[in-house]
DNA sequence: CCAAGGATTGGC
DNA sequence: CCAATCCTTGGA
């Protein structure tokens, strides 16, 4: 029957907010090899997931949310399945999906994609992947990611007992996020970060740990 | 109001 | 290593 899988809604296998109503760490890594989409006015653009990290609650020391709901931070506090827009160094946007129950802050960061259509520069790092895909704060922070405008999609064939996932294609690698030393140890020491390698687009320090090997 | 610093990036 | 660049936050 049509619609009963669980995690994945019905139609070409866009993820629905059920699926982002889970703790950031669960939803980040299941985001890898998922495709983002942003019908940008008329052209199209898609990307396809190597690299997230979850920011997960309250007492997360590294997250936008652990002062509670300031009005930058007030949107993680918000209904899952939004996007969390916030600009960083004066320069570069970064791009969050809203995780978890209303209430129970947590966001997962989109650092690091693939680029499969439509793409403006590299897809390589938080800042460099919002600007190739056209994604700005004053047009997408807030936006409901099932909308019609920016979402997430994954192949529907071979989808993972019990998930409703397909599973992705290379390995999950497991890491401390990138830059919450500043945060405090305990932050810094939570693996929060997950990588699909091998990829040559992943970000960070150890970008060339994960990279494809030569031929 | 003011000062400090940032979930980054690219250049030296 | 370090500056760019401006928003966010907290404290006076």
């Amino acid at each position: 029957m049509a619609g009963a899988g669980p995690a994945v809604s019905s139609g070409a296998g866009r993820l629905e907010r059920d699926f982002f109503a889970r703790p950031a760490p669960l939803v980040a890594r299941e985001l890898l090899g998922a495709r983002l989409v942003h019908l940008d006015g008329g052209v199209r653009r898609v990307v396809r997931i190597v690299e997230a990290e979850g920011y997960h609650g309250r007492l997360d020391r590294a997250s936008h949310a652990f002062r509670g709901p300031t009005p930058r931070a007030a949107i993680m506090f918000g209904p899952p399945g939004v996007a969390y827009v916030y600009l960083i160094y004066g320069q570069y946007f970064c791009l969050n999906v809203v995780t978890g129950a209303p209430g129970e802050p947590s966001a997962v960061l989109l650092r690091a994609a693939e680029p499969l259509q439509g793409c403006l520069g590299s897809t390589r790092g938080p800042g460099n992947l919002c600007r190739a895909l056209a994604i700005t704060r004053d047009r997408h922070n807030g936006l409901d990611l099932g909308g019609a405008t920016l979402y997430f999609e994954r192949e529907r064939a071979g989808l993972a007992p019990g998930t409703g996932l397909a599973p992705p294609a290379g390995r999950i690698v497991i890491t401390p996020r990138v830059n919450v030393t500043p945060a405090g140890p305990r932050a810094a020491a939570r693996r929060w970060r997950f990588v699909l390698a091998p990829s040559a687009w992943v970000s960070g320090p150890d970008r060339r740990r994960h990279a494809p090997r030569p031929a």
